[in-house]
DNA sequence: TGCGGATACTTAGGTCTCTAAGATTACGGT
DNA sequence: ACCGTAATCTTAGAGACCTAAGTATCCGCA
């Protein structure tokens, strides 16, 4: 359900070096969270048309891949695994129940929790999903020592913990004082699932 | 039209600690694109809420930054420098335009591209809103080292680029060879809007 | 044992983004 | 001058998130 070739416009005098380009220079300070969001929806875009070659979606993709590691989660535990809120886990499990990759059960003694479990066809999806995760993950950071990698990594580990932590102290302030922002883990840090 | 406080929950046995702690360790390789993504949801998040408290959203303050930049693109040239498509754009710019942000407008010789211009109002908040970005900014790198935000930002970037190449080269293909992916600059390169 | 607060699932509605496809307008070549 | 292709804006519909607000269930404590 992709077919991306339509007109093929030998008009774009370099759409994407063009853009590039300007990220290399007009980039000064700030602009990074653009960058992570580009960033982020570079990855996506790469992984859902690969997805989509096997007829799953992107989102079903975050909870296969928790489900497979630790099947017959309840809903709650997976979205705190995948980081979303509870109704967002709502919908694409029950699309993915829909579609038969899973199935929503009781235990005996509980009858307000719901676990999920895979079925066979989406027990079966691992094996020829997680190589294209792999692979857009493999092209993206071709060419990029291994040490920067990490380096980004930690640095972006660390803006999420700044932030979280940030917004764990003060739900909605100004500004002034930025003050220390190590991860005290002290503080009652919302019940938001937040990342994962 | 936010207001977060509700119930403070003495529970939370450490959420956001708990699953920070979960990324430092059980994060081998692959990930990576998870760990964009969460640090987008960082960024977004922080910055949302502190526009809310101004009335406005994540999604008009993108293109506004834009028009302070360059008052009266058109909107197809504001999808371009957004890097969205432009039916985004142009709900975007309709909702900008009925809180009296920006004003469509046509240039005389022309009936076709429309003109996006700022109002006294939408010009106005640039000064008020400007500040929070950077706060966000600010209190995301905090205590991390400028040169690794620097490595940060190249690895970004290289993402981006391999991506980019990777989708204008084989719009949809599988495994085998990832092969040189040099931002050769020579395909066409598919008429997305892609990043900024 | 029974009640009240916490927990977990749902429902409802809204935002931001995308693709697909329709309607206009612009423009280049014959 | 005209015609067709390309560019631009719109409309329609879908998906992935979110917050707010139910509803049902569980569980600790008096």
């Amino acid at each position: 359900m992709r077919r991306p070739s339509r007109h093929a416009a030998p008009s774009a005098p370099g759409d994407t070096t063009v853009i590039l380009q300007h990220w290399r220079e007009a980039v000064p300070h700030d602009r990074l969270a653009h960058l992570v969001k580009d960033g982020t929806r570079a990855f996506v875009r790469a992984l859902s048309v690969r997805l989509a070659a096997h007829g799953v979606s992107f989102g079903h993709w975050t909870f296969l891949r928790i489900l497979w590691e630790s099947n017959g989660l309840t809903q709650k535990a997976l979205s705190v695994q995948a980081g979303v809120m509870e109704p967002t886990t709502f919908s694409a499990v029950t699309a993915m129940e829909r579609e038969g990759y899973v199935l929503r059960r009781h235990v005996p003694g509980n009858r307000k929790s719901v676990h999920v479990f895979l079925t066979r066809r989406g027990r079966a999806l691992k094996r020829k999903l997680v190589p294209l995760a792999e692979e857009v993950n493999a092209i993206g950071v071709a060419h990029v020592r291994p040490t920067d990698v990490a380096i980004a990594r930690k640095v972006l580990l660390a803006i999420i913990a700044n932030l979280a932590t940030a917004e764990a102290a003060k739900p909605a302030a100004s500004a002034s004082s930025p003050g220390p922002q190590q991860p005290s883990g002290v503080n009652p840090p919302r019940q938001r699932p937040r990342l994962r």
